[in-house]
DNA sequence: TATGAATGAGCTTTCATTCAT
DNA sequence: GATGAATGAAAGCTCATTCAT
């Protein structure tokens, strides 16, 4: 039998979270490469059979983490959104999307750290993190479009690929690879750019 | 014993060459972790007891082809520079500098992807890349500075970091997830955001 | 070609005999097995090559190296007698020579227990220590055949055996285990025992 | 299909002892340094991974052997005091010791030849043995104790650890060494040096 | 004769996964 | 269902020795 249990019952859903947070924390601590499936076992109180039965491999514990994660990180950002006037952005509106990405990375810089460094390599880590992006560049478009006669940018696509790009590889820097420059001075500087980019006069 | 050879004679000389082109195009092809010494040195020809009297282990392999790599990646970037007007900058120079960014990647842009993949993960790894990020920086401070007077921005420091940032990760998305978007469009916007942050009016 | 060369010119002589003291130290230093034989050339200053054209093989170095020192060793030892009126000994010349045992491994006490560690698990080790011992039992059978009047022992190859275990073990323990116990006590009770085991009441 | 039912726990014990058992003989018989893990797994049925889920490595499976040797090596020493009378010994009781010791070699000389050659060069397996001399010397002690006003010596401590050494260079020299001379007339001799080193008149 | 590049068998150890109990 | 003993491929690395240059 090859076939992975989906818990219906009250104590199989607890099990399976325990997996799912001893994982969380061990993969966070000490890397995905680092951590074997015994430990993350043994850190939830669970043999290593009962491990397999819910979860196929190692792997699909890993992705299905991910999605969850992502989703949870998706949430955090947009949240945000509620406070800013969406048809009528301007600088602070800007600035309060970009603190809100920066504080989305609070759940856990280390696994999204360790997740993202599978990225490039691992395609289906990477098929993951491409829907999460798509869903954010989504978002952008519509602030775009939902300001576009106060916008100077013609090609809205190009555009909200850029702005994320340019975003999320500013959170990373500053959240994986520690305070070499304050956090303040960048989101300033982001929100600059950003701002004179898109907005016009 | 420890000691690696340094290679004094011509045989010595190729054979390391051999060794490392091997590895370099494994690793472009399969991965850094799913490539391992014996196949690096079978492709080479070598058998694996030189591999290791010419590096200490795969990651010293690993560390030296990297630094190597990205010591041609900042000259193939920078090498477009003489091309500008260096102290009267204006947006045909911003894109011109941006497309030896992009260009720059072509030396391999599957190992460049591989070894920013460990950048995340690999403390020795990112210690290489955050040198070359140094000197990048460095680089495109000074254009700021001989430009001075005619920038808007005040803070150098964070709008030469947040500039690197945007570019790189716009050129990873656009070179190592594949052709999503027309890469033309992405540097014409890029471009533009860059151009309307930096330059008055 | 498999010879092994035997010096006969000077300057040939002079690198057998560097490669014999570079092995000396490492092999005190870092024990036999942790030491290799390119670190036993390079510290000579020898090619690899070169050393193996001066010995067959790292064990035959030993195995020179062993005699050579255990030639020493029992030189060192039997010196003392010298000093002793052999056919007339008392307390007092059964003491000089136990002292001069424990002298002898003055020597190099690491490079005698490195090797007295093999000797136990290598034949030809053992048997050149044998035959060490079989010369330290003979001069002591000759000190016993030559005191014979005074002597209470009747079986002398026997005692002879005995009293070479019994100070050979207490050297080694004194000097290759480190100062548990003052080595003027282990001595003085010895020669207790000796004395007593021997000598007429 | 293997029908006999092995409880959990027991079928576990006895993997391990299969493991042990195969490694005492293969150390027993090629060394230990000759030996390598494969080969004990091998010849204990049982996969190299489950070697190494039983012992961390090769080194700590030898070190929990030789502690188990050793206490049944003391067992057998002493377990002959029983027919001494402890407090008026006399010369057949210190036979008697000497013969308990002799015969204790008995249950592997080839384990005991093979640990004790690494005694020199190891640390772990010295602090192992150093812990076994100490327990003999103590128990030499107490019998120079419980005899006190019979004996001539003054320094317990010294004479213990003397005759403590004689006694097992000795039955090494008989043991590990092959029967160069007979047993029984070592143990006479041995006997009567440690006799009149301790006992008046 | 001297050199040192090259060899490759051999060793230890890890870990995702299976399956008998 | 639950368990955890057992598996074994696979990886990294060493070093005595040879032999082409």
């Amino acid at each position: 039998m090859n076939s992975v249990r989906t818990p219906r019952q009250h104590r199989s859903i607890q099990t399976k979270k325990r997996i799912i947070n001893s994982a969380f924390h061990l993969f966070a601590q000490k890397g995905i490469h680092g951590t074997n499936s015994k430990e993350i076992a043994e850190k939830a109180r669970v043999s290593i059979g009962s491990f397999y039965s819910y979860f196929k491999n190692k792997k699909s514990l890993l992705l299905e983490m991910l999605e969850d994660y992502l989703d949870r990180h998706f949430l955090a950002i947009w949240k945000s959104v509620e406070k800013i006037t969406v048809n009528e952005m301007g600088r602070d509106d800007i600035k309060l999307i970009i603190e809100g990405v920066f504080e989305a990375y609070g759940i856990s810089p280390e696994f999204h750290r360790q997740t993202h460094a599978l990225r490039y390599s691992d395609p289906d880590i990477n098929r993951i993190y491409e829907r999460e992006r798509s869903r954010e560049v989504t978002q952008i478009r519509y602030l775009l479009e939902s300001n576009k006669n106060r916008m100077r940018v013609s090609d809205q696509e190009a555009a909200a690929i850029i702005i994320h790009n340019a975003v999320e590889n500013v959170a990373h820097t500053a959240k994986f690879l520690g305070p070499k420059i304050d956090e303040k001075r960048l989101i300033e500087k982001l929100t600059d750019m950003i701002n004179s980019f898109l907005l016009k006069g």
